[in-house]
DNA sequence: CAAAAATATTTTATCATTGAAATATTACTT
DNA sequence: AAGTAATATTTCAATGATAAAATATTTTTG
């Protein structure tokens, strides 16, 4: 009777898992960081903890999969705190160049201590698990899933 | 110097993983939606299509995962459109009893099928994965770190 | 039994995100 | 070189979520 199969549902029901730990994760974190931190900002500067290289807005909006609006919003609260530098792109006016901060660098070590009790916790609750499967299978699901059009 | 380790990173970039995953599939889904659905109403009625049980407003924010005031919303919304009935708890009038009707599974049906091309495209995508120990794995992941206290 | 605590729902203010429109700049086309 | 298309960012209104307070009811406790 139903156009659905077990793998449609299974699917549904997979996205539905996903969907309740990244809720789950994010309020927790969200609880844990510093109160003049979001998730979204953190994750920013986090970001430009790995290389420090400039990136556009636009760049950083694909990374992470919001609108740019959203980015816009981010960086402007980033901005004000201190916690990047923007300048514009000599070569091309459309552009901006963004990039951390000494006191950003700082505000990210600050906040990865206040989640660390999070992340151990986490950790120690599914460490028995094969992360690493997991974590190599998420990232091919993700990466067959996105359309970048940002 | 810097008081994180590898496993602690691992997770992180595991749960950015899942945020996008989520952020990805969501948009996706609300855009094949019919309107009048999104996603969050669109599950409160999928699970009514599981087991037809009536379930407190209570009972639903925490399956969500979702904060009472927003399970308050989706089922207004949702009691305006006809696709719930809503009734009073005759032995404690605090609660209430929240079940699905007729064109409730008739809208649940319809937009089953108008995300039928959505389901299909991402199982395409990614049936070469083991998507049957995903599922397990990400299950046991989330019931690791729920701790409901909604 | 009365007071206090617990439970269930709703309301309120706030906030981050989205999609679309607006603005500005650069690249392409002919 | 002018006009059109493409690109980058910002603005705006609408939406859906949160936390906390408000309200109402039931349960526990002393």
């Amino acid at each position: 009777m139903l156009q659905f199969n077990n793998k449609d549902m299974n699917l549904l029901i997979l996205l539905s898992e996903i969907a309740t730990i990244e809720q789950l994760a994010r309020n927790k974190l969200d609880n844990a960081l510093p109160k003049d931190l979001n998730i979204s900002s953190f994750s920013v500067l986090n970001h430009f903890s790995g290389s420090r290289a400039e990136k556009t807005p636009l760049q950083l909006a694909r990374s992470f999969h919001v609108t740019k609006g959203a980015m816009t919003n981010t960086l402007n609260k980033l901005e004000k705190q201190g916690y990047i530098h923007v300048r514009p792109d000599w070569n091309d006016a459309r552009k901006k160049c963004v990039s951390i901060s000494q006191s950003g660098i700082d505000a990210r070590n600050n906040a990865m201590k206040s989640i660390k009790p999070i992340i151990d916790e986490i950790i120690q609750k599914t460490d028995h698990m094969t992360k690493k499967s997991l974590l190599g299978d998420l990232r091919n699901f993700r990466e067959a899933i996105e359309n970048d059009k940002v």
